[in-house]
DNA sequence: ATGACAATCTTGTCGCCGTCAAGATCCGAG
DNA sequence: CTCGGATCTTGACGGCGACAAGATTGTCAT
């Protein structure tokens, strides 16, 4: 048996990203991972100073994925740019739900308080990434009459609070929902919602860009 | 100096909450707290299992708190259901901010995980809360097109996620922000927005309570 | 080759913490 | 008055984070 472990690092996040799926953060344990890999006890500290620090780098790793994971999903929406900033927020969700680990480790306090600069640019890509969604849809005509902050901080808030309430079980339970993927998607309909100062043309409409005249739209209600 | 400390338990509640406030949950230690309260260190264990336990009990105090600053919020909204259930909210993010241990212990994942009955009914009491204000707001013609569950998703998802971002000054940080305020009421207005389908008054008129005629209305729009 | 050097890993230790067990103290019901 | 339950103390055990000192390995200049 190899002295060198090889690729220590690389393992202690993975398996660390195992054992948040199955037991917890909580549960997460230097000691217990180096058990796990047949280290010693004091191992991992050759690459990571503390407890913290490898939260650190699963919290870096999963804004890392859900950024490409955003991107991919834009990418995959076409051309139209509400169309691109929903699908930002769909691909999180899915994420959020794919990758529990790395995004409750994203979303951890301990983490958030956790004071790293690479971790701070990490969070900063992600931001970014919504923004950019945000000006493109906005500049098309979504939301005019709201300010790019105020949007950025409640699409934020939402993309984080759903995220949350669908990867996590207990919340799950609250609301007896069969249809996860469904209940996401009418979520989103919800935030993504056109404002009626909007001058964008409906989605499966063909055109009707009436920028001020909204009542033939007012007329098809409640059914 | 009595053999009996009085109101042991209480104490530690209170202090735990203050401890959290200043540190953080990560922070908190029956061991600890015992120091602080000055008796032993296994006197906790007479009122709280374990370290969840304590927890646990913080959450719930946080449930109970929230829901009270909810219903007072929304009894000085005045009558219309709209703007009621519209000051839930305002009123759930102001206590995020006013009592972060309370509501730091209520969201944080370790306590989401514990399993608790009391636990249970304390959260699906703030849920149903938020369920009565938005089921009056739809009987008033707030957002006819979507179903309940939908918008009570929407609702906790959107309240979650505003509240934890501006009550945790990281992300204050990532959003230059002078009035959270102000942010907090433009954020809360994008989520009570009103759906172009909806048969509502206005807020501040008297009547009108024309149940088809909305011409109106799109006149007077956010501004 | 050889020796310096940094990276990596091991072993040992310390103190804090959660948790359990056993016993002491207090208080009220009978 | 005594009995029992609630409350608190003392003591002990193991797990964990953290630090220090030393062993092993690969690399690189000489």
């Amino acid at each position: 048996m190899a002295y060198h472990h090889g690729n220590l690092k690389q393992a202690l996040v993975e398996r660390a990203a195992e054992v948040i799926a199955e037991r917890g953060i909580e549960a997460l344990s230097l000691r217990g991972l180096a058990r796990d890999l047949g280290v010693s006890h004091a191992a991992p500290s050759a690459h990571f100073a503390d407890r913290k620090a490898l939260l650190c780098e699963l919290a870096k790793e999963g804004f890392r994925r859900s950024v490409a994971a955003m991107e991919a999903g834009a990418e995959a929406a076409g051309p139209d740019p509400v169309a691109r900033y929903r699908a930002l927020g769909r691909a999180y969700v899915q994420f959020a739900r794919d990758e529990p680990s790395y995004f409750r480790a994203s979303n951890h306090p301990e983490v958030r308080a956790h004071d790293d600069d690479e971790l701070r640019r990490a969070r900063a890509t992600f931001v970014g990434t919504l923004r950019e969604g945000i000006e493109a849809a906005q500049a098309a005509g979504w939301h005019p009459e709201v300010g790019l902050e105020t949007l950025l901080a409640f699409s934020c808030a939402a993309a984080m609070g759903v995220a949350e309430m669908l990867s996590d079980p207990t919340w799950s339970a609250t609301f007896p929902t069969d249809d996860v993927d469904r209940l996401a998607d009418d979520v989103l309909d919800l935030v993504v919602h056109r404002s009626r100062t909007s001058a964008l043309p409906a989605l499966q409409d063909e055109d009707a860009a009436a920028p001020e005249d909204e009542r033939s739209e007012d007329e098809r209600k409640v059914s």
